[in-house]
DNA sequence: AAATATAAATGTCAATTTTACAATTAATTT
DNA sequence: AAATTAATTGTAAAATTGACATTTATATTT
């Protein structure tokens, strides 16, 4: 077979928007990007699509390249491909975004590529579109967690309900009230009442909660409606 | 500036999944495809993203192409970019899916293409992975049709509730109840009554409704709810 | 040992929304 | 004038949501 003539090829690359929960902020996972051009500035972690690879193979093998983890969430997010993006080369970019447990992330012991969380309101800048890459994911981020189960990726196996609704509270950057908010909760039937209490935060101590795998898989796309009217917040 | 070096340019195309409803089913708008590979065979319409072309232009360009319009409603899906999914080379493709008036679609004089709309349900076999991304598109109108008031882009100016309804239970494949139904739909605020009826068919007829313009573009990305639990439907 | 302080857990009621189900109305056809 | 057909409107029980307060467990202080 030949090939498609008098057409422009271009180079392909995947971006991840990785985010991670420290307890109280949301998270941004970024690298001090490690070659020409813009070279020493913030960046999402990235990489090319090498010839053999699949799209989803790239973006989670550079994700593992970063972070160390395996079997990580991560949804593509969608395409950027302005003309003028990188000023180098034209280049595509299919960006994906992730979701991490930040205990579970590990420098790396070749601290390669510079990487630093940053709390998402006060990221610096970044590199090419990024921003704009990192705008559309956190839109996304709201929209699904406030129908869909997602934010539990954040957490640790164990987890009490007060940390689940700080998550949610920055996520939305707002306040929920936390009879409601557990009620609504615990009402989906996702969640394990565990015999041991979180006891570093408060006297009394909360209990743990670990996630009903199996109805976690079945519900994961039902239309849970964790948060009403997610665009009309305060 | 130089390029990257050592990495793999690939050509990169978009596919548009155009959806159309004819007042009774779901239809998709499907081309013969005119060169090789796979010439003569049943294709979703595309082409190729230009050196100086945005990819939401790209796409715009080919769908008007194909039906002689603009300002169609039109969202990205997501990017297929698996490395064997066009034999010929390399080739990722962006895909969009559209929603039109099938009323507004007018054959071209230059019948190009050779398009045809098909009742979804009984689409011919498809070229590529093309079929995927009518699945997944179909999977995504249902999604987001369930939440947001979507599927007017595919009705006329002027439309009943019965009209209405029928739409939606094409696309659930389903049937809803019509006084539920209406009043739920009535309830969003959305529609306007109009004096003229739809004398076709019924004896009574229908009463006419048209969008109003500015709750819609104010709502449109609101949380509307009409279908509940649209993945557990009989 | 008793009192205090703090955050967790649980409870109530009105309002709204959803679900299930039936009767009435407008207009053509018989 | 009666019959037919599809559009329109209605209603009551059940479930969900939203706003708001009290009780409870435990470490700390007195």
């Amino acid at each position: 077979m030949t090939r498609y003539s008098r057409q422009t090829r271009m180079l392909v690359a995947v971006d991840c928007i990785i985010f991670g929960f420290d307890g109280q902020d949301l998270k941004l996972l970024l690298i001090k990007r490690g070659f020409e051009p813009e070279k020493g500035k913030w960046s999402l972690m990235g990489g090319f699509v090498q010839p053999d690879e699949d799209l989803e193979q790239a973006a989670a093998r550079t994700l593992t390249k970063l972070t160390g983890l395996d079997g990580v969430y991560m949804e593509q997010l969608g395409s950027f491909g302005h003309p003028g993006r990188d000023p180098m080369e034209r280049t595509l970019s299919v960006a994906y975004f992730a979701l991490i447990d930040i205990n579970q992330y590990k420098q790396q012991i070749t601290d390669e590529y510079k990487a630093e969380w940053f709390p998402l309101k006060d990221a610096p800048k970044l590199i090419f579109d990024h921003a704009d890459m990192v705008e559309e994911a956190q839109a996304r981020l709201r929209y699904k967690a406030a129908i869909h189960p997602l934010l539990f990726e954040l957490l640790p196996t164990r987890f009490t309900i007060p940390q689940l609704q700080i998550l949610f509270e920055a996520v939305y950057d707002a306040g929920f009230d936390k009879r409601n908010f557990s009620r609504k909760v615990l009402s989906t039937g996702l969640l394990v009442k565990q015999k041991e209490k979180e006891r570093a935060t408060s006297k009394r101590g909360a209990f743990y909660y670990k996630l009903d795998k199996r109805k976690y898989s079945a519900k994961f796309h039902a239309f849970l409606n964790f948060v009403s009217d997610p665009g009309n917040l305060k």
